[in-house]
DNA sequence: TTTGTTTGTCTATTGAATAAACAAAGTTTA
DNA sequence: TAAACTTTGTTTATTCAATAGACAAACAAA
């Protein structure tokens, strides 16, 4: 049942509008804000008041006057508190605290060379509580932790199956809450990359945008209309078992030609050892890169073709979708140089016309965490979302 | 920006609401309209009161008391008013007058051989005069008229192009909001398929589903959270377009081996022509539905292969939106004795384990003129939102 | 016949918004 | 330099859509 409207409940989302106002629009006075919400004045005034008494924003020095009297300008104070963000990978934990505004505070990064779910949990934990360590004081301390992980990953935050780590049914969620009694989100890192993207990155201008994470296997993060979509069970966005060959070979998953056999970063390492490239034993993504660097012809060659059949799946995203925007992320985006013209190529020459217009290709930036800065702003929202909520 | 909650508003959300419970609960009382919407009972008794001098809803009968007096039962006036639904087919013109709860009242068909703009124009003015002629007297008279279109329709309305009828760039909108004076709304008819099956067919309890529309191509409508997701310039849905064979056949639109090559009418005829069943010059699939009938052992076999080529992009679907259902609608529907068993046999194979639960296949009723109630369905609820507009 | 229950109407109250008056603090003009 | 005007922010009176609860009507149960 959709839920009524009353008077507290009017209030709460107009007290949110404004404080997302305030956010997106550092600094700005009562007026301005009054002016581009379309609440009235005296509204915004006993709002702004709240969230003064709230330390969610505060004032500084007057502004410039535009005729009459100086404005006071409101700033979100993005250190009322602070948000975890932890990137699982399959070899590695790596860990932000951010600012309510998803401002990097401190990072931290270990190797996990052990992935059973007993160690991966110790070493999680060690990096949530270096992280606690180092947030500065603050009121409200820290608000959540949020968790990207690589596998399926349910609503209720239960990791279903995550074949890279071989685990199943596995309830990190409830076992980090416990442990520190804050708030814990877990979520498919796909999803949560995306989100980091569209909040941070190269998606900010955009509401309609995909982004395909390209490591080990692939997957994808959906935003519709602004928001993450997950399916009915939690669990869209599986790309990588997309099969663009249905007479291709056999994938792990049973199927046949699926797009993460053409296009992924184990493809790629499969594809090197195939081709005899001069490569040494347990070579790297790093390896390849060595030898494209220093123009190895076959090693060029290689990129070339992972670019091309990387081009033609997000073809049938960007058909199926429509979307304003694919970003490309997680390991594969290390080689965007090399890649980057034929993935662009393969688009331009086999997209249907409509779909090319408005369409955008990224690449994420490396130096963006997409992944944890996604999982801590989700946390971030639900906290600034029920600190709403009128008492 | 978003838009600010006040009074007024407040009262048509929540005036929709209750609007919104007698049309999915009646006969209901006003008591129980409370209970469900948690709105205190004399807020519903003011807004029903509004409502029936409005004629949306109306009295009937007393219920059966429960143990104190009899409630007044209130009841959706369907008839208050009429829409229009235009299926706008490659060959014929289909159209629908139903009353504003989707009931057909009046269907009207014609053939159309000749679909030159100007001269299908003509014929579709004809079909919604006859029907505009038969519509019983009513307070509101026909509230709007959609037209579902074979083809890329921007968000304006406008048929950017229709490959299969020969359009390109019509206001069809325009002209027929000029000819009636009734407000009209053009949809692509995957898209309007998938919302009438949604309203009115198979799809009535999943708010994810996706419509796949298998005519001479194949299109798909993509509801998600009870919406219609359309992508950033309503070009979302393009799976006849998607490549499941990236080595095969070249395809019209100029990629390889798009899953209408081999899943649609098209595919279906092409084949049929090619493995040289016994057959007539221009063909049609009803031919071929009688020599299923009669059991030719080579019609079964296409008719197999047919449906693990549409099972094998169905997959693809599945993987990437982890919708609740998944509707085989438009002409293939007609085969779905031949096709269902061999489309459930590769889903079962293939889809991955997660994916797989929750997830329902279904063909669209026969009977059903989707896309023709889709679009009428658009029109209705357009004129009840500004109906309960504030005046 | 009296008592209790359910449904629906009516009235007083609440409070979050708006409209507008007022105050404060600036700039501009005569 | 003082008066007039402008802009920003605060305060107050008003509006009205909701709620809470009293009351009325019409039933069923004891």
């Amino acid at each position: 049942m959709q839920i009524t409207w009353n008077q507290q409940l009017v209030k709460k989302e107009n007290k949110a509008i404004v404080l997302n106002l305030i956010m997106q629009n550092s600094p700005i006075s009562r007026a301005d804000a009054a002016q581009m919400s379309g609440l009235n004045k005296g509204t915004v005034s006993s709002l702004v008041s709240e969230l003064l008494e709230e330390q969610l924003i505060y004032e500084s020095g007057p502004g410039e006057s535009s005729g009459g009297r100086r404005p006071v300008l409101l700033l979100f104070n993005q250190k009322a508190g602070y948000s975890i963000g932890i990137d699982l990978g399959v070899n590695y934990i790596f860990g932000v605290l951010t600012d309510l505004q998803g401002e990097i505070v401190v990072e931290k990064s270990v190797v996990n060379n052990h992935p059973e779910y007993s160690n991966t949990l110790e070493q999680v934990n060690k990096v949530i509580n270096a992280l606690i360590k180092a947030a500065p004081p603050s009121p409200y301390g820290v608000v959540g932790i949020g968790i990207g992980a690589p596998g399926v990953v349910n609503k209720e935050g239960v990791i279903l199956l995550a074949p890279n780590l071989g685990w199943k049914n596995v309830s990190l969620k409830k076992d980090i809450e416990s442990t520190f009694n804050i708030p814990v989100i877990v979520e498919n890192e796909a999803n949560a990359g995306a989100y980091g993207e569209k909040r941070y990155g190269v998606g900010k201008e955009f509401d309609n945008l995909i982004y395909v994470s390209v490591g080990i296997g692939i997957g994808s993060g959906i935003i519709l209309n602004g928001e993450l979509y997950k399916g009915i069970n939690g669990y869209s966005g599986e790309v990588g078992h997309m099969s663009i060959d249905v007479n291709g070979p056999r994938c792990r998953c049973g199927n046949f030609g699926c797009w993460e056999l053409y296009a992924s970063e184990k493809a790629l390492l499969n594809k090197a050892k195939e081709i005899g490239l001069d490569l040494k034993e347990n070579h790297t993504l790093s390896d390849i890169i060595d030898l494209a660097r220093n123009e190895n012809p076959a090693a060029l060659a290689l990129l070339k073709e992972i670019g091309k059949k990387l081009g033609q799946g997000m073809i049938n995203i960007i058909h199926t979708f429509n979307p304003q925007q694919i970003i490309i992320g997680n390991k594969l985006a290390a080689v965007q140089t090399w890649i980057a013209p034929y993935v662009q190529e393969v688009i331009d020459e086999y997209t249907l016309p409509y779909h090319q217009m408005d369409i955008q290709v990224n690449f994420s930036d490396l130096s963006l965490p997409a992944s944890a800065l996604g999982v801590a702003a989700f946390t971030t929202e639900n906290f600034l979302k029920s600190q709403l909520q009128v008492q």
